[in-house]
DNA sequence: AGAAGTATTGAAAACGTTTTCAGGTAAAAT
DNA sequence: ATTTTACCTGAAAACGTTTTCAATACTTCT
């Protein structure tokens, strides 16, 4: 059987309460620890998880729910998160869920059984909605994905504001008929939506929107259509990187030169942005940032839980490269 | 506070232990299980996990150790993972080492602290070592890096006869000078170096090796340095995808048209090795049956600990497209 | 030297489950 | 009608820690 406190105990000639005491930074005497620790060095004891957790009702552990890992947003955000955490020696439990409702419900049962201490999640659209009616009795963090009333802390990017820059650069270089493509089933996509029509409109132009789930085959044949239509747009504006993808893809099937024929903006700076040709124009996201500040915000909520809610909105940086430059 | 399984039995009338069996698929009266589950509904109960896998001693949970969440083959066997586990009914811990063994030493301690059932690790090279001397009292399985002889069960690809065939394509291709990158940190990088060395010498070529940690700057400097010495290949073999992305950015650095100039094969099919102009040929893993089968493998291991040890073998498929053909 | 604190310690309770064990009831077999 | 069998149930022990509480040993103060 594996070694446990009493064992330790036994070995150090002293009680198991002091053995705990040593471990978790109790007072003790300089001679009781060194006893203790030579006897757990001795035995490679390794302190039972669920016990510890039960009787202390402390966990150390964030839950991180995110919506689709291969997403290289989500990648780069689930790495800061854990980087964070392990600083903060926090441990970090980590679910993704695909962008299915069905499993996200499954993952925050989860993490209530587990009694996380504290849980940072970018919901689908039917999670952030139906978030309201749940409690925790742990704080919860939103991340990249969140209306602009929350009633939990928030870590988002300025969607809005960065879709605007978007328009505004293409069209400063010359383009009219900008149309859009936007994820329909995240609440970044209907932001970034909201904030390029309010810009077409704010310029004069006609929006040209449409908004499709986030997989490659519907969007590709979505786009492709669209380009060989006779009323192609001269620009698109990509609402996520899988997209611009598609993208790139139906401009080729079409025959279509980027960005002679068609000019392309899209979302997340990865690192075949600059790598085809042309290199993409895009949206920089903060993304170690964010997951920074999702952990900070998790922590300082624990440590204060009647705190006023947090919103922390931070901004994107427009990486102009040649895909979007009228020749 | 919290609501715990006294409460439910109390309010559907019955003792805690049937409480117990409804949830746990004990032997109950339909009276009972009626009762019972309308209490639970009724208190939202959601049982403390600590204090379950405390006393039954099974955590249902499988740990997953990777070397490096930010590259995509690793993303995709997580995801694999996650999903095979989630249909088999067991949660999955997972931890990222970013390729630092002190992490890594870390997590795998982690994972006997929170007795997991079984655990799935792709090691460092020197984490492969250290393996070797730890106990664990859960099943252990290696996926994607391990050695010849490990004493664990084993679910790797192909390495050596992939490298072969990278460079046998090449040859057949025309070119004689072919050089090879790989990476020094991973045994995987190892495999494929010697895979290639044995398949230039049995072509009576010479090798050409350079081994590298696998950092996008320092191997965008040699490769640079390389492709701009009097001496450089005509071909070149990348051992993972971070160095075909170096090998890219210094080939436009360096003005070599591909494969004009230099002809350049991978491995890890990514979402942009087919985006770029020209194609990238690549060895394309079996990440997802990888992934499925690593779990299998545990669970495996799981029921009958004596079986004899597994070593599952996946061959690539090597995707041939323009990045190295002749012109 | 005695009193009054201040660390340090061990015994035992507690955490929320599952599991064992023995008892009870109802159906089946004699 | 009695025994056997099968099934269901509740009381209580157990899981491996932390924490409380009271007791002991050591300082410091008067």
């Amino acid at each position: 059987m594996s070694v446990g406190i009493k064992d330790v105990a036994k070995i150090a000639g002293v009680s198991p309460a002091s053995v705990s005491r040593v471990l978790g930074g109790g007072s003790v005497s300089d001679k009781v620890r060194e006893q203790v620790l030579k006897a757990v060095k001795s035995t490679g004891y390794r302190p039972n998880m669920a016990a510890r957790r039960l009787r202390s009702n402390r966990t150390a552990t964030i839950g991180l729910i995110v919506a689709d890992l291969v997403n290289p947003f989500f990648t780069a955000i689930t790495q800061a998160v854990e980087s964070a955490a392990y600083k903060a020696g926090m441990r970090v439990m980590f679910c993704n869920t695909g962008e299915d409702p069905e499993r996200e419900e499954m993952y925050l049962k989860f993490m209530q059984e587990e009694r996380v201490s504290g849980l940072i999640v970018a919901p689908t659209t039917q999670g952030l909605k139906s978030l309201r009616k749940w409690s925790f009795d742990f704080p919860l963090v939103l991340i990249d994905r969140a209306r602009d009333k929350e009633k939990f802390d928030v870590i988002v990017m300025d969607n809005h504001t960065a879709t605007k820059e978007l328009v505004i650069h293409l069209h400063s270089q010359g383009y009219q008929r900008i149309g859009g493509l936007f994820g329909a089933t995240s609440i970044t996509g209907e932001q970034r939506k909201n904030g390029y029509i309010e810009a077409m409109h704010s310029l004069g132009l006609k929006p040209e929107v449409k908004s499709l789930p986030s997989t490659a085959i519907v969007a590709q044949n979505e786009l492709e259509a669209w380009f060989s239509s006779p009323d192609r747009p001269e620009a698109v504006i990509l609402s996520n990187s899988l997209f611009t993808r598609s993208a790139l893809m139906a401009a080729r099937a079409t025959g279509l030169r980027i960005p002679h024929d068609i000019a392309i903006a899209g979302f997340d700076d990865e690192p075949w942005s600059s790598l085809v040709d042309p290199g993409i124009t895009v949206i920089r996201q903060p993304v170690e940032m964010m997951g920074k500040e999702a952990v900070s915000a998790v922590i300082q909520r624990i440590e204060t839980p009647d705190a006023p809610l947090r919103r922390l909105v931070l901004s994107g940086e427009c990486v102009i490269r040649d895909s979007s430059q009228k020749p």
